[in-house]
RNA sequence: GGUCCUGUGGCCGAGCGGUUAGGCAGAGGUCUGCAAAACCUUGUACAGCGGUUCAAAUCCGCUCGGGACCUCCA
């Protein structure tokens, strides 16, 4: 375990040094999705960000709680409090149980993570599982006098919050600024203050999705599910907690409100916020409609797109950014990644068979380790890592080669840092394509190479050459060397 | 309008006071029957204008671009 990890915290702005509150352990939780429709690759990039996070801070020794939810209940269509709920919404236009909804979408978003290689998290709960921990945090909050009842609907008063509390903390707003800039109140709105928010939503006749509580019949507000939740298995305060930028200003804020005015102490020590991801140079959003499916990025169907790219290319160019920046999408810069990507992987697999020459190794090995750990501490830079990665990826085909040296320790070494690094802490997997490689077909492909190298013997290269074209159409490539001839599939 | 981020070579993308980022593409070379792959060499980039400093892509100011949040979104 190290102490010098850095972390950038959005409170202060800055890279502060991590101290976890109970060493060992760590609390870390993350903003899931809401699943009422298919996620998109912006939510994949935050979870694919924090995956890392996750992996690395378990790699370093700590033992991680991971806490990231499912959020299956409320939220809002608009921001209107008689707006509909977007389950009820979805499942009477498709004609189907809410949780039917629930139960589709979560299926695909735990698919889409696994082909991403994402670790599950430790706890995955969901606001619906959790209705009776928001209510209680809702009455605490109002016997703490800081929300009030209107005809049902529970407001928290962030008027009366701001006068003890700094209210816009995390994004260094000032409360007057963020009044004149919300939207004015309607003649006929319950609540008090316009940044008031909904902590309890009193339920419509024909809303589907509705829970008894102490005030009627209703389903809990926009932010409460998520301190409700972290509350009840990390703590009151705990160490991390993530999220998209976009959640900054508003769901976090009012996270940080709900557990102060609960609990009075801050929720997280740190607040990590991962940038978001754009198309084209727009936001990647689902209100933008700009958003391709991870399916539409595999398979290359989508008007956006030249190709498809695998997952693991996808990951791997995601980390080739740090999380902090946007990251914009392009079939270039896709195409670099997979190119890049198999370079690796396939260095990776040289390293194995790699031959080990007397004496010290020509380039110095354990540097490369010192590196990627030290880009790691210092707020999980990861496209240091992989720079380091590459370097390594050089002096690997260079022994390969013959043209430079390594010891049989050092060959140890790099086939330790590949592992911790490329597998274990970037989570990245040689991609079977050659999955369909089997027995059988080794054993053609031995015969037709075979064939091809006599043909070449006998210096038939019109042979040799058709041979090589055409399982070229089949996707087959075939690579000679010194040591003979190579096939793989493209 | 307010709060903040950002502008790096053909493209993507690190760095954020002095030292080679890296990937992809390009050029030259080695190897090869030819390819492919691999390796070696190579490009002398930091929006503009001022300022601070022995020294600035890196700090400060201004100008001009981009973007985010302030409304559901990771």
């Amino acid at each position: 375990m190290n102490s010098n990890q850095l972390i950038y915290n959005t409170l202060s702005r800055k890279k502060e040094v991590f101290k976890p509150l109970h060493i060992p352990l760590v609390g870390l939780y993350v903003c899931g999705p809401t699943v009422y429709s298919d996620v998109h690759l912006g939510n994949c990039r935050t979870f694919i960000s924090f995956d890392i996070v996750y992996r690395y801070l378990c790699y370093v020794g700590y033992k991680v709680r991971y806490v990231r939810n499912i959020t299956d209940a409320g939220h809002l269509e608009g921001d209107r409090d008689e707006g509909e709920d977007k389950f009820a919404k979805k499942a009477k236009l498709e004609l189907v149980e809410p949780m039917e909804i629930v139960q589709r979408y979560t299926l695909g978003f735990h698919s889409v993570m696994s082909h991403f290689n994402c670790m599950p998290p430790s706890i995955e709960p969901t606001a619906t599982g959790h209705i009776v921990e928001q209510i209680e945090m809702t009455k605490k909050i109002i016997e703490n006098g800081y929300a009030y009842e209107a005809n049902g609907t529970i407001y928290f008063d962030v008027e009366k919050y701001a006068k003890e509390e700094n209210y816009g903390v995390l994004t260094n707003r000032e409360l007057d600024d963020l009044i004149s800039n919300s939207r004015e109140l309607h003649g006929q709105d319950e609540k008090k203050g316009r940044l008031d928010f909904a902590l309890w939503i009193k339920a419509q006749p024909d809303h589907l999705m509705r829970w008894q509580s102490p005030w009627g019949e209703g389903f809990p507000g926009w932010h409460i599910e998520c301190s409700a939740m972290s509350r009840k298995y990390l703590g009151d305060t705990f160490d991390i907690h993530g999220g998209g930028m976009d959640l900054a200003a508003t769901h976090h804020t009012n996270e940080i409100a709900q557990s102060q005015a609960c609990n009075h102490n801050t929720p997280a020590n740190y607040w990590m916020h991962t940038n978001m991801l754009t198309v084209n140079g727009v936001r990647m959003s689902k209100s933008a409609g700009n958003g391709f499916l991870p399916e539409d990025l595999f398979t290359g169907n989508h008007p956006l797109l030249e190709k498809g790219y695998s997952p693991m290319t996808v990951r791997f160019f995601m980390m080739q950014t740090h999380y902090r920046s946007t990251l914009d999408f392009s079939n270039e810069a896709l195409q670099a990644s997979e190119k890049g990507f198999k370079r690796l992987m396939e260095a990776m697999k040289t390293l194995e068979k790699l031959n080990a020459s007397e004496g010290k190794s020509t380039s110095n090995i354990s540097e490369l380790k010192q590196n990627c750990d030290a880009a790691m501490n210092d707020d999980f830079n990861t496209p240091i890592v992989i720079a380091n990665l590459f370097e390594a990826v050089r002096i690997i085909n260079s022994v390969n080669d013959g043209k430079e040296k390594i010891s049989v320790e050092d060959i140890a070494v790099l086939k330790k840092l590949f592992n911790d690094y490329i597998v274990e802490v970037l989570g990245l997997l040689p991609e079977e394509t050659s999955s369909a490689k089997n027995d059988s077909l080794d054993t053609i492909m031995k015969l037709i190479v075979d064939i091809r190298n006599n043909a070449k013997q006998n210096k038939d290269y019109t042979t040799s050459d058709k041979i090589r074209d055409e399982l070229l159409k089949a996707n087959i490539e075939l690579k000679d060397s010194k040591d003979g001839t190579n096939w793989n599939f493209k």
